[in-house]
DNA sequence: TTTGAAATTGAACCCGGTACGCTTTATGCT
DNA sequence: AGCATAAAGCGTACCGGGTTCAATTTCAAA
């Protein structure tokens, strides 16, 4: 394997991609700014950038991938599959301090301010829709797990948007983990209860 | 008004442009045609066809728009919310054997064969979660109520999945309505009573 | 019948993304 | 060391969705 000359190489050039990427769009907006742009800045042809990134949202969006199905399959025993997202989502809420708050903030930022980014957050959320059904799937075609996957996707994306906005709107790192923390028990509380008692039978 | 010759005219090359892009997309494939093609069988020009629709996917999606947040809004006095989707979607569903079978086979067809409007649809669906969840908040920033519109929405998504996926599977309209129905009250009861008891405490 | 606003058009343009064919460069083998 | 090969990069031309703009037609109201 040599620690080879060429990988490192790649990822020296797929950082620099996205870090140039990443300035510019928080510089003038992800809008304003042109794939062509991107290449240059980063020294680079426009078709190598997208050897590295299959769409301009990819430069983004590419380092923020999560995987909620993965957290299912590889849950300890004895722990049920809502019981494991509870449990990873609040680690995250509480481990939210010790980020590096200034890639983060930027990061949000830039897709919060952009409607085709937002978008691309969102059909990043279906793609873990499905694949946490399969994952959550007793029989086939069972209806109960796609029920539930459709609901804890939506749920996250909702409190990861709470989220996002807070960091926007200036609180601090810490205190958006705690309220996300909160927020956690509160909807997966909801998730395993319903909403009859908390919602459904006012009004 | 004058019932307006105008206005006749506008409508009717609104529908000639929607009827030519439908044919084409289901003799075709959606991602096969080229808006131009679409105007040119439509007798118009490219401009005016983005004039009438917004966006290629708008020759598809706008004529299905829902609105969910009107059912909310606009629910008879004593009924819930969650009361008065689940009665809407219900009626929808037995009233399934009733529409124009052909024509609404086409569109999903069309539809389910192109990922571009897989997409969208999802798109529409989040739209529908904003104007929801804005439907159900009792006071600014309802938490409780963010997550109620998105689990909702989503479990709208998937049974409406569930239902494409039959029609373009060949099932008659009448059973895949029926279908519909049993698991529109499945869906409902558990966004009202949760998952514990049919899901979470297993394994 | 004139006048003005709305509808329509062609043509040029922008941008994201792809296809193709060519050069360069690291690497594995001898 | 030297060489062949495959991978990485590049330039250019192209495609398709979508916009801009100035010019033209068409309805309708006075």
């Amino acid at each position: 394997m040599m620690a080879g000359l060429r990988e490192r190489k790649k990822e020296q050039t797929r950082r620099r991609i996205a870090e140039a990427a990443l300035r510019l769009f928080a510089e003038r907006g992800y809008d304003e700014v042109t794939v062509n742009e991107v290449a240059e800045a980063a020294g680079v042809a426009k078709v190598t950038l997208f050897a590295y990134f299959a769409t301009k949202e990819c430069l983004v969006l590419d380092e923020v991938k999560e995987d909620m199905a993965r957290i299912v399959t590889e849950r300890p025993p004895g722990l049920s599959p809502l019981g494991a997202l509870r449990a990873h989502y609040r680690a995250f809420a509480r481990e939210a301090p010790g980020v590096d708050a200034e890639s983060l903030l930027t990061r949000v930022r830039v897709i919060s301010g952009s409607p085709a980014l937002l978008a691309g957050v969102h059909q990043a959320h279906i793609g873990q829709r499905y694949e946490l059904a399969a994952a959550l799937e007793r029989e086939p075609g069972d209806l109960i797990a796609r029920l539930l996957a459709a609901q804890i996707t939506a749920v996250i994306t909702t409190l990861q948007e709470q989220f996002f906005h807070r960091l926007t709107c200036g609180a601090p790192l810490a205190e958006a983990g705690q309220r996300l923390a909160d927020e956690v028990d509160i909807a997966f509380d909801l998730l395993e209860r319903g909403f009859a008692a908390s919602y459904g039978d006012k009004s």
